[in-house]
DNA sequence: TAAAAACTTGACTAGTTGGTCAAATTTAGA
DNA sequence: TCTAAATTTGACCAACTAGTCAAGTTTTTA
């Protein structure tokens, strides 16, 4: 029954799920799909190897059900850029949200970062159709502030690229940043003074001359 | 007599052990450092997981090495930032030369990706006391510039991090790009057209107005 | 040319890993 | 309250993995 796709989740089944998709999150992707085990998830999970496969019938399954929630929740800010918004201001919401989103799970990110860096084995699909088809559509939206003077003359996919470097960089190197800059890394205001700095040097980058 | 430091290498072992940390990049940056395995670096060698035993005493230590060597091509790039330069030409060339390494070692990009993503276990202390101290001498000539009036007033951290980020991701995320631009990314050209883009926003970002 | 040293590898070991099984326990529903 | 269904887990299996060993081959040195 566990996973059936017409038949209602029990209360034991969604809170268990639930908390094996949130340790596979943490094991993967910090070891990777192959370095993760079972009992790792397991461990974190707090329950037995066993009963996690009683949930999820393999590791490939957790795995592509944890990438799959990851992706879901990354297409929605990317997808409301409006060609109707006033261009600096559509892309200071998205590069704010996107730096929020880093704060708050950086661990999302990291699974992400993981799987493209083995050559997206499990998302090569998604990356090639629904991912291009979007950006391919807010690239053309860029391309028409650029014509009408609105930006300043750069290549739109390359503008996507650096949005999503930079703002993905503070979850990916955090250990990095951190080790870095310290405690000040830690403290309150740290957000907001990336939001203020990457901002600057973005929209100021694009801002027509 | 295999890794000991005063005894002069043979040519057999300068070879072999050169072809294992070619094969060790290629393992290590696709799988991680736990999900590699010692079969996969021999095959990838061509020779047997004994023989890969033989040159380095064990899967550890073999990681170890092949991080260092990409670690050490690293420094020297950003520690030739000059503080008697012009500051936008240093900065051009700085990450002129970052974009060039990504395109032509984008394995060793993401060894030190895979590294820091799971923690930098092995490398938190070069991390905190190498890469700081360039890092907070570097800041410095770039607070320096902007006391000038030299560069517009941004945090010379955020910026380091975002030249990192930005010219890293071609080669960490190289999968995903090539996913969305297709044959655009593989031709001739691409990489000036990427640097034209990346530095022009950048570097109107930090200009002066 | 011969011997010593270096190099090479198949077989092996002990521990790990993904997944299965049977049985005990808990939960849900009648 | 009782029974059926769901949940839970220790033991187990087959395959995998890091590393060892002994023996054969190749290279180097005298």
């Amino acid at each position: 029954m566990a996973g059936t796709a017409n038949k209602k989740q029990s209360r034991i089944q969604t809170e268990n799920r639930s908390l094996i998709l949130t340790a596979a999150l943490n094991v993967f992707s910090t070891d990777g799909y192959r370095g993760a085990t079972l009992e790792r998830i397991a461990e974190r999970a707090g329950m037995s190897k066993t009963n996690v496969l009683y949930y999820f019938p393999s590791k490939e399954e957790i795995y592509h059900t944890a990438l799959e929630q990851t992706v879901e929740g990354w297409l929605e800010p990317f997808s409301e850029i409006s060609a109707q918004g006033d261009p600096v201001e559509e892309l200071r919401r998205y590069i704010s949200l996107k730096l929020q989103m880093s704060a708050e799970q950086p661990e999302a990110s990291r699974l992400f970062a993981n799987e493209v860096q083995r050559g997206a084995p499990l998302m090569l699909d998604f990356l090639k159709t629904r991912l291009k088809s979007l950006v391919d559509e807010k690239a053309a939206v860029i391309r028409e502030w650029i014509d009408q003077g609105k930006l300043a003359p750069v290549d739109p996919y390359h503008l996507i690229f650096m949005i999503w470097a930079t703002t993905q960089h503070y979850a990916d190197f955090d250990t990095q940043i951190v080790a870095i800059l310290g405690d000040q890394s830690k403290q309150k205001g740290f957000q907001e003074q990336t939001a203020h700095a990457v901002l600057s040097i973005i929209l100021n980058g694009i801002r027509p001359r």
